[in-house]
DNA sequence: GTTACGATCAACT
DNA sequence: GTTGATCGTAACT
């Protein structure tokens, strides 16, 4: 069984929009999403140094998640993609809770509007109870499961990506890909947060 | 051992 | 629109 999955992050990033990614009792359909290429290619992955304990499933086979923690706060989920062996990935940063919205909201107090629930990759993070022990898990492995839409998403916008710092003329990699929905989160550019 | 900083969020003005 | 929270990670001494 192939997948969009097992073609290169850029390639799959786009199919990825509509598809329904599940963590036990919540589902979400992807709405927003990055591709992060593999080493030496992308200076904006965590993969672009080598491997590190943190990053090391970011080089497992396509549908591997790679999980980690965000400014110390928030978990960030990946779907490593393919061809196997080169640490490339999609990072999830939005969606719409289409099942288990009880759950989402439990998890999810702050959220104003239900549209608020997945919307930015840690919150999407949150509200699929997804935690650091899930890296390395497969995307066929129960709790989990992805699920591609019947028909593609017809409307498919890009940008580039959100916060990516590191990498010299940002605006000639538009590698973030989203629909318009109101769970996609708000664009913002790379800030350097060294003094002057 | 130490330090700078980040693929962010929410609260605040 | 701006800013503080918060801590693991990796580079550096």
């Amino acid at each position: 069984m192939t997948t969009p999955l097992d073609r290169p992050a850029l390639d799959a990033a786009p199919l990825l929009l509509g598809a329904v990614f599940r963590s036990g009792g919540v589902a979400v359909r992807l709405t927003e999403v990055e591709a992060y290429l593999g080493e030496g290619r992308d200076s904006g992955s965590h993969a672009h140094r080598g491997m590190t304990p943190r990053n090391a499933s970011m080089w497992g086979p396509p549908g591997t998640l790679y999980v980690y923690l965000s400014y110390g706060i928030h978990r960030c989920l990946n779907l490593v993609c393919g061809p196997e062996g080169s640490p490339s990935g999609v990072l999830l940063r939005g969606g719409e809770v289409v099942d288990g919205l009880d759950i989402a909201r439990l998890r999810r107090p702050t959220a104003r509007r239900d549209a608020d629930l997945a919307r930015g990759p840690g919150n999407l993070g949150t509200a699929l109870g997804i935690e650091l022990a899930d890296n390395g898990s497969s995307i066929a492995t129960p709790p989990f499961s992805l699920e591609f839409p019947i028909v593609p998403e017809r409307r498919i916008l890009s940008s580039p990506r959100v916060g990516v710092s590191g990498v010299a003329g940002t605006d000639a990699y538009p590698w973030r890909f989203y629909v318009d929905d109101p769970t996609v989160s708000a664009y913002r550019a790379a800030v350097s947060r060294r003094r002057p």
